[in-house]
DNA sequence: GAATCTGTTTTACATTGTGGGACAGGGATG
DNA sequence: CATCCCTGTCCCACAATGTAAAACAGATTC
């Protein structure tokens, strides 16, 4: 890479919009501590984002602009899976009372597009566009089963494999063989891999032979678990993996 | 404002991303031709936005990335109003098969938080995030009717009251008087305004002295007439608009 | 197989982002 | 009521850095 790549003063701006994010409103006082910056460059940035309209000042404090909003519906808009499987996803909530969601794989990391939580379902503090390791939840696994070796190993060796509970699957082997039987089942399991007391059941959503996403069925190891687990999810998230294969084709 | 604001290269990068948005994927040249840059500034601009996430490179072309999801989850959930009036939203929509929206101002502008499509309603080119004049829907004028003259004044003077349809309010007297009137009614009325052929009612959201946004209702003039747009509506936006203050108030 | 696209890299110069310091105003403190 | 110490904002000089022309390598086209 050449030597004016990363554009410092964007590296910059991105530090603090993501920063900014973290707090409901700030100054820039505030700010430019938690960032270990000049108060003047925090603030000769904030006042062109602001310029931009990315960035509302609310009486000296600043905060974020809706203007992301729009960005980020654009990007997940390209999406097709998207509009094809948020129904599904809605659905199988509604249906179960616990979670679905809908996963994306993008830089290596596994993005939800979308979740629904059913009534009585645990609340968990996941959200639309939040970033989790592949490695470690159903939904991240059964879009790696559907990759090719090669990209596996790229994302791997780029994010490692971290643990994340007592049961996350830390080694490289194991997670291999893991995803031959994912792509051989066409589901994927969790069983408190990500998140204590939360199991999961995952399936990946193709376009021909390319994998485009995973939605799943999640809920706490208490209510989830035997038949349930192992047979019920299983056919709820392989019927709405389909269902959303459909709608994709005729769209 | 002084001469190094705004940051030339951060303007550069804000503007690549908008323009990014408007593309599916977009390779360098044409982003570069569009923007009337040079090719190596797009360039580097994308790598650094690229080598920070927010961009995505999908084999020589480019486009956003679901970073952008989160940064503007995060914008969205800073506004308490959307919580609290969401629910309220969809069952709206649900309830009378028509549109319902809900929004708020930023930068002079109005800015749809959500949105909800009852079944058989109208498809209309509008989504979350996107940005319309205050002055030309219902919506719109139910903020303004709730903000302090002076505010009004800056607004006026910062957008204009241009032309969206034949209907369109465009000049200052007239819209002080509608909104002394929206004021005083506590509902507002927008016919084919904004858009031919779509008629709407908004309600205002208020905490205290303060509006906060608004809700509204809108279905095309051939279902939207007589007592339906003249009573059912303001009825079904005013309690919708009373039972998001409740939510808040709550929270 | 030549021509012409593409994304990418290199390089050198002038522009411009930077950051220390100063300023005005508001709150808190005494 | 006066002092102090915050805050956001502004100024400015200099070195660093973003810029853009031009060259490059790999596809695609003709």
């Amino acid at each position: 890479m050449s030597e004016n790549v990363p554009i410092k003063a964007v590296d910059r701006t991105l530090a603090i919009l993501q920063t900014l994010g973290e707090y409901d409103t700030v100054g820039v006082t505030a700010l430019a501590e938690d960032l270990d910056l000049p108060r003047s460059t925090v603030f000769n940035h904030l006042k062109t984002l602001e310029s931009g309209e990315y960035v509302v000042n609310d009486g000296g404090e600043y905060r974020l602009g809706s203007r992301f909003l729009e960005l980020g519906a654009k990007a997940r808009d390209f999406h097709d899976v998207y509009e094809a499987a948020r129904g599904e996803v809605s659905r199988l909530a509604e249906e179960t009372g616990e979670i679905s969601a809908l996963l994306i794989e993008e830089h290596g990391l596994g993005v939800f597009l979308y979740r629904s939580e059913g009534e009585g379902s645990v609340h968990i503090d996941s959200f639309t566009g939040q970033r989790i390791y592949l490695h470690g939840a159903a939904l991240g696994k059964a879009i790696l089963a559907g990759l090719p070796e090669s990209r596996v190993d790229g994302i791997v060796q780029r994010r490692g494999l971290p643990t994340l509970t007592d049961n996350t699957v830390t080694e490289r082997d194991e997670l291999s063989a893991e995803l031959a039987e994912i792509a051989e089942a066409g589901v994927a399991f969790d069983d408190e891999e990500r998140l204590d007391g939360l199991r999961s059941v995952a399936a990946p959503i193709y376009d021909g032979e390319e994998v485009l996403g995973s939605v799943s069925l999640a809920g706490p190891s208490s209510r989830v678990y035997g038949d349930r687990f192992r047979e019920e999810f299983p056919a709820k998230v392989a019927d709405a993996a389909s269902a959303a294969e459909l709608n994709l084709t005729y769209s």
